[in-house]
Parts: C-alpha cells; structure tokens; sequence
RNA sequence: GCCCGAGUGGCGGAAUGGUAGACGCUGCGGACUUAAAAUCCGUUGCCAGUAAUGGCGUGAGGGUUCAAGUCCCUCCUCGGGCACCA
C-alpha cells in the first residue's frame, strides 16, 4: 500500500489548475449580471527589474481569498491586475544603457504576469491594463484636459531640488542631508516653470468625505493632518508711519492684546519696504543666509531660533500699542499671510523667540483654578481673559469669536479658514511620463485661439494659462480629445537637457509645431505651413506627468479597459461602481491615496462618474520581514524569492504561509521553517482525500466529527470576513488533524474541508474535489453553511471556579439545569478543599461555561 | 516635542470580560527503517514535589469586577505618523 501511495505532486497539480482557469476563464467577470457584484483591488505594482518579492503577494493572496470566497458565496467578482509602469528606474536604465524604457517595461511587465500567474490569482487576464499604453494614457490625458478647463491647472515657477552635477531636478525624497541620494553631489533651490494642479480648491471636500470612509483611522488621520485645516482669523496691523497694512493670520484672535512683536518671513513682499536704513545691511545678510538653508536646516534648527529687528513698528488694532516688526525664518512664507502677531505668553514658539531676543512677555489669558504649575508660561490651555481691557474676565474661548465680529464689525479683520495643504507639483522633467497635452503660443494667437470655434476654444479655462519665457509670455492651449492619445516621440537620448527641462525639449521637430486653433491637429514645423488660416506657430508642453497620475483612476478602468468612447461606461460604473475591498502598502496614505481621492471626487463633479470616492474600504497589509527580523533588501541579503519558493513548497503552500504568517495588518518576520509547518497540512490534507478506503460514507456518521466540521465552516467563514486568515488556518488544521485521527469519515465531510480551503489553496483543493467525485471549478460550488444546531454536543463540560480560579470540572448533559450544575459543583471534592469552613456569598453560573462560587473568610 | 498603535512561552501567534498559551515552528523522548528521508506517537510557560497536587504567570504599578491578557488610571519600552503650519 505505502509504496503505491499517491505524491503530492505540487508542481504539476499547479500548473494543470493555472491552464484550466486561463482556458475555460473561470474568473472572468460579467458586466451584466443578476448576481451582486463584489469588486476586489490591489494597489497595482510598478514592474521593477528585480521581479515580485515576496511581500506584493501578501496582499494579493488576501485580495483573491476575498474574490474566489465571495464566488463560492454567489457573487459576481472582479479582481483585476495591472501595471504602474512609468516611472524613473526605467528611464535611469535607458540612460545607462540606451534601451528604450518601453522595452525594458515589457520585459518586466512579462517577468511580473508570469510570477503572478504562477501564485494561481483568480484574476480576469481580460481586463490587464498598463499605463503606458497609449490606449490607456489618453484618458489620463484626458482627465488633465478636463482639470485644465475648470481652472485647476495651472503654471508657475516653485521652488525646485537641482542638482547641477546630476543635471536634474530631484524630488524631495531624493535629497539626503542637502545631498543628491544617487552620487551624494550638493543640491540647491531652483525656481522653476512647474505644471500644478489645483488641490487645495478640493481641500473641503477631501476632509468631510473621508467620514464615509471604511479606512484604518490612522491613514484618515495621516490625510486629516496632511490637509490641516484650522479655523482663525486674518488680522490688519497698521505700520507706524506708512500706509501699508500687515497683514498676519492667527489661529487666537482671543491673545491679541498678548502680542508683544510682529514676525513676517524673509520672503514677505513688505519687507524690503519695512527695513529702516540703518537695518538695510544686517537684513539683507539674514535673508541671504535664509534662502541658503534647506527645508532640512530649517527643521534642524528648529529649538534654535534666529532674527533680525527691521526698525519698523506696527499699532495693534485693538490697544493701540507699538510693537517692533521682525523678521525670522521660523516663519513660513507657505502658509496663512506669511506675516505672525508672536505672543509670547501663549505660544511656546514666540516664548523661545521673545526669551532669546528680550522681547516682552504679556499673559493675558490666566487658569482660574490657581494651578501654578500647569498654568507656566508659555501658557496654551483654557482659562479667562486678563489684561484685554473690555474682554477682561470673559472665558478665552467664548472670546475667540466675540473678537472676530468685534474685527470683522470695525473692518480690521475676518475669519478665515486655513489649510496646510500646497497645491500640487504634477510636472516632471523626464522623458518616461505621460505626455502633458498643451501646447504654448503667444498673446496674438492666444486671442485668435478665442475667436475661432471649435474644440480648442472649448476646452479653454477662464482664466488663461500663462508662462514667461525670456520675458516673453505665453499662453496654453489644450490638445483637445480628438487628438489624443499624445504619444511620447522618439528619443536619442533620455538624459536631461541641462537646463532642467525634459529630454522632450531636446527633439525641434516634435517642440515645434503648426497648431490648427480649430481642430487642435499639429504638424511639426520641419514640414510646411499647412494651408489655412488657423494654422499658427506653436511650442509643446515638454514635461510629463508624475507616476501618480496614471495610478489616480485605474481602479475605473478595469470596468471598463477597452473603451474607446469613454473612460468607462456610466452603466459599468452604475453596476460595478466603487472596489468593494482595497489593498495594499500603508506608504500610500498621503500620495496616491489622497490624488486618487482628489480626482475621483473631480470627475464626480462633472458629472463623469455617480460615485464620489473611489475606495470606499481600505486596508493595509504589514510587511513581510526578512528571517533575521529586518526589512527585506538586497544590501542586506534577506531577501526571499517567491519563485524559488514554489518550486521547493508550491505556490498553494506560500499562499498559506503568507496567511498563516500572522494577522494581516502586522509586521512579522519570514520563516522557512514556518513554511514546512503549513507544507505539511497540506500533504496530510492530500493524503486523507486520497485514502479513499477511510471514506465510507456519504453523509457524515460520527456526532464528534460532525460537531468540529461544522464548528470550522462556522469559524472559517467569520474569519475569512474578518480577514483573519490565520485563524481560519488554523481552524482548518485542527479539523484535518482529528480527521488523520478517526478511522473512517464522509465524503461528504472531506469535500466541505475542501471547500473551505478553496479560497487559500486553490489549485490543491481543486485536484482533490475533482479526485472526490466533484465538478470543478470548485469556486462555483455553493460555500457549506454551517448548522448551528449541531454545535452543541449532548455532554457539555462545565468548569468550576472558586473566587475565580480553577478548581474543577464536571460532565453534563445539556439539558441539565442550572441549579443542578451548581450543587455538583459544590459537591465537587477540590471545590470542597477550598469552600469548607467559609461562607458562599455568590454563584455565578454561565450557561455551558462555568461556574464560580464567590467565598468569603 | 505632539498624535496614534502595540507589548502574551525559546519563536510566529490564539483567546464575544468567563478553563491563558489554540494552531504552527523549535527543542526533547520514542515508533517505523539496515540507514536516511517521509510519516506517526508522546512531551515542551516558570517554581516546588517521585507523584497526586499546589503556588506563580499576559511590560511595571494601582483600580473596577464574582471573574481582567481583555475595561479604567499612572508609568516604562518598542513600532508608526507629524514636526517651527502661528
């Protein structure tokens, strides 16, 4: 018998399942159904050289456990895979080696689809997209089109990372210590033309809509404090002996009679006009040395403030009071006016500053319950209103608002709302991008541009978009739809111009182009002049879009990747509308997650899609570490191989591992030896669906077997709903244990253990349904119910506690009552040893549980 | 500095306020085998005891409760996020 034993052979069980999914396309998900839809997403992955790591399947093998349960319990499921395939490592190897970053992407998409494959995903192949296709960047550009219109784009020099060695402008991820992360040459500031997109307009938006959101609370959080919103008021300081107003923005109206100086950054517009002469030198020098430090410096610095006094003074609005104007880097440019009322007293910052520089100090906000120690200034808590002159005993925060009508009554002031939010730089000086579909022309065909009809015209935001260049202005008009996709051309070179502009502007004959203001077609001027009169002399838009974008609405068009009318059907959207269950990487929280968000909520508003979020639930999984406790890397040589992994376990015994790991949400370690752990359930699953002579019966005979089968569908269904996968594992060992144990069981019983295991080892449990008589696929089989009536066996074991500690237990049969169970207990011989000579004073029973007399003496 | 989250055997981790340590790994002992692999059986929190058994035990201290890993307070450690945003 032993040597005709059948083996379980994964490699080849894997890959006759993996070739009866693609060919009978058993995932595939239908558009038009009866059955309700359940839609699970993965953050798609940018398809680097260095191939899957073991942690993106982490949560692909949550998100198909989700999708293949969800189709055993009668839902139409879509679980689609794509690729984030722009991007700057590409582009980094075509500079390197000079092969084009669409060769090198299809390499890696073709290495990523073939490991993905091999995990045995239930994924609709039909629905692949890619984000440099032209067939899919069109849309993206069309999204930017329809932003453009509504005057959410826009152009502007901002302050940039160049690095002159490098040639290129960095992000700020890239700069290390004020050194460039690739090479460690020195980096500056540099203004420069950028592309930006009006996020701040949905700041609002973006706050109140996350409280309809399924999201862990620390991403919401992380959003919440990345948009920063605070409620204060913008105040008008008159200067002594000018006519100029400053104009400062506070978040405590209610210590304005507490503001003892005046702080405006060194970039504010006033201050060349607020330094008296004698101050002229030592100004200038400090702005200098401001302009100098780094974001990094600035932070560093922070316990270590600096200024300059500029000589001026301004009259506080409300007592009338003089107070000097200085100017200091702690304050940013960036946000409210760029100008502070400092106050001393209740401002831990301004405290610090005033101490430094002999400033005087003025409490006028006091605890009223004498706390000495707590009311130290600087002083931030609540309290009442001292030396305010008429709000003098008012409660402080009562006199938050009663201040703001008082400014707002006299026109010296507002309440005003801030966010700390910064609009949002979408320009990349890169070759590998979308290609931004404007195109620059002067004022002249600017204003011919508005008179000719046509698409153009149409799609022209109210107020123009305007660039300098050698102080010339120019002015952007779109490439309307009809035109699109705008494919990136052909390059010799993907290296940087050198004058931090793309590679793009590097090629005249694609920069320069006749521009026809009717249709938008263009012709590159290496050709003539076409015939007409709309055709006018125009330069393109050479930077391309951030990798965001691409990744910002694909989740849309997976319902519907192949349209060419639309960027996805309303009706497709109607039915499939938002992912029912989003995953992936926590790092996200404030990046994709928040442009995506923007966006989605954008087409919402006009009205090109019915929902207005795009992930109504979310969640992240932990990361998979390395053996030896630290963070997979290459440097470190921890890193494990999904490939190499299923060709010693199987791809059904890394699945499980990856689940059996530990919670989905935490950060845990790898084992190898972990991995044999599961390995190990699975044969001994294979084995006892194997040994048919064990299976005598149809319908399950034994109570005892039948009680554990119908306690795992219970625990593994609300497991599988909880995504807590490990316990459902574990439920599901326990059952295969105890059926190793008995000498025979169903058919019946084996095929639901099957069934469960469906979800998390697919291509195993598909083999054996088919080896138990089933049909498969298995995933249309209807998920076992559980029958609550059999979870209670006829004997139930009580314990008996005394003062809450264990002392005993008895056998009981279920219809035993209450005072019955009591009684024994009380009989019971270790009860006695600890109940004699003392005074019962309570019995606590808990139904089938326990009993637990309370003693006194 | 501020805001979150988490601390359970040698390890990963279970435990609707109700038998702490399920399940897996490791270690130890054994069966099968010429041997190995594979598989199976037993055992594995700490202390005392030959044993039955008793005591202790979920980062530390306190509290609520008949009963606390779980709830409340204080503190410690680790992880994550934010960091001059007035």
């Amino acid at each position: 018998m032993a040597d005709e034993e059948k083996q379980y052979e994964f490699l080849a069980i894997e890959k006759k399942w993996q070739k009866f999914w693609e060919e009978e396309k058993t995932f595939r998900a239908e558009d038009k159904s009866e059955k309700p839809k359940f839609y699970a997403l993965d953050m798609f992955p940018y398809p680097s050289g260095a191939g899957l790591h073991i942690g993106h399947p982490e949560g692909y093998v949550a998100s198909d456990i989700l999708a293949r349960y969800k189709k055993a319990c009668g839902f139409n499921v879509l679980h689609p895979m794509g690729w984030d395939a722009f991007g700057l490592p590409a582009e980094q190897y075509a500079i390197k080696t000079g092969t084009h970053p669409s060769v090198t992407t299809q390499a890696n998409v073709d290495n990523f689809r073939r490991q993905i494959k091999s995990i045995g995903f239930a994924i609709d192949w039909d629905r692949e997209i890619n984000t440099t296709d032209p067939k899919y960047y069109q849309w993206t550009q069309w999204i930017f089109l329809k932003l453009f219109q509504r005057g959410l784009a826009y152009v502007a020099e901002k302050p940039v990372w160049w690095c002159p060695n490098l040639l290129a402008v960095l992000a700020n991820e890239e700069v290390v210590d004020g050194k460039s992360e690739v090479g460690g040459h020195p980096v500056e500031r540099r203004n420069l033309r950028q592309v930006v997109l009006r996020i701040t307009a949905y700041a609002e938006k973006l706050i109140s809509g996350l409280d309809e959101l399924d999201w862990p609370n620390s991403t919401k959080r992380q959003q919440k404090a990345w948009i920063g919103r605070s409620e204060g008021a913008e105040v008008q300081f008159g200067i002594d002996g000018m006519d100029h107003k400053l104009k400062v923005y506070t978040t405590r109206p209610d210590t304005l009679y507490g503001a003892t100086y005046m702080v405006v950054a060194p970039e504010h517009q006033l201050l060349e006009k607020l330094v008296i002469p004698e101050k002229k030198d030592e100004v200038k020098a400090y702005i200098e040395l401001a302009a100098k430090k780094s974001d990094l410096d600035r932070t560093d610095l922070a316990k270590d403030k600096s200024g300059v006094f500029t000589g001026s003074y301004c009259i506080n609005p409300v007592s009338g009071e003089k107070v000097p104007v200085w100017v200091a880097d702690y304050v940013l440019i960036t946000y409210g006016t760029g100008a502070i009322m400092a106050v001393p007293a209740h401002d831990e910052r301004d405290f610090e500053f005033a101490e430094k520089f002999g400033i005087p100090i003025k409490r006028v906000i006091t605890r009223t319950d004498g706390d000495e120690e707590k009311s130290k200034l600087p002083y931030s808590g609540p309290g009442v209103m001292i030396n305010s002159a008429e709000y003098d005993g008012m409660d402080a925060n009562v006199c938050k608002d009663k201040i703001i009508t008082d400014l707002e009554t006299k026109k010296i002031g507002k309440g005003t709302v801030n966010y700390k939010l910064r609009d949002w730089i979408f320009s990349r000086q890169r070759y590998w991008g979308e290609p931004i579909p404007l195109v620059w022309v002067t004022l002249d065909n600017f204003e011919k541009a508005m008179d000719t009809p046509g698409e153009v015209r149409e799609l022209l935001p109210e107020e123009p978009v305007t660039s300098e260049k050698e102080g010339e202005t120019f002015y952007a008009l779109p490439i309307p739809p009809t035109e699109l996709p705008l494919e990136l051309p052909e390059v010799e070179k993907y290296h940087p111009s050198g004058t931090g502009e793309s590679p793009l502007a590097t090629i005249p004959e694609w920069l320069n182009i006749w521009f026809d203001l009717n249709t938008g077609r263009s012709v590159s001027q290496i050709e003539p002049k076409p015939e007409g009169d709309n055709w006018v002399s125009a330069t393109r838009e050479t930077n391309t879009m951030p990798q965001w974008a691409g990744s910002c609405w694909y989740h849309l068009r997976y319902i519907d990747p192949n349209n060419n009318e639309h960027l996805v059907d309303p009706k497709k959207e109607a039915y499939w509308g938002a992912p029912d269950f989003y995953i992936g990487g926590a790092e996200h929280a404030v990046l994709h997650l928040l442009y995506a968000r923007f966006w989605h909520r954008f087409l919402h508003d006009e009205g090109v899609l019915a929902q207005p979020e795009p992930y109504k639930k979310l969640f992240h999984q932990g990361l998979i570490l390395g053996e030896d406790g630290n963070k997979m890397s290459k440097s470190v040589g921890n890193v494990v191989s999904p490939d190499l992994v299923i060709n010693a376990y199987g791809a059904d015994s890394l699945r499980l591992f990856e689940m059996f790991l530990g919670p989905l949400e935490a950060v845990k370690p790898w084992s190898e030896k972990g991995i044999e752990g599961v390995h190990r359930f699975l044969k001994k699953v294979f084995r006892e669906a194997n040994s048919t002579e064990k299976h005598l019966t149809t319908e399950e005979k034994d109570p005892d077997t039948l009680r554990l089968l119908h306690e795992t569908i219970l625990k593994v269904t609300e497991s599988i709903e909880d995504l807590r996968f490990n316990v459902a594992i574990s439920q599901m060992m326990i059952l295969a244990n105890h059926l190793q144990k008995v000498e025979t069981f169903s058919v019946e019983t084996i095929k639901v253990l099957l069934q469960l295991l469906a979800p998390l080892a697919p291509h195993l449990s598909e083999e054996l349904w088919e080896k138990v008589g089933g049909t498969p696929s298995i995933v249309n089989q209807p998920w076992p119910k559980a029958r609550k009536e059999l979870l209670v066996s006829d004997e139930i074991t009580i314990v008996f506690q005394v003062n809450g500690k264990l002392r005993g237990e008895g056998k009981f049969s279920k219809e035993t009552t209450k005072e019955e169970i009591i009684a024994t207990a009380k009989e019971h011989e270790k009860v006695l040893a600890f109940t004699t000579g003392k005074e019962i004073v309570k019995e606590i029973y808990v139904p089938g549980k326990l009993v637990n007399l309370a003693v006194r003496g």
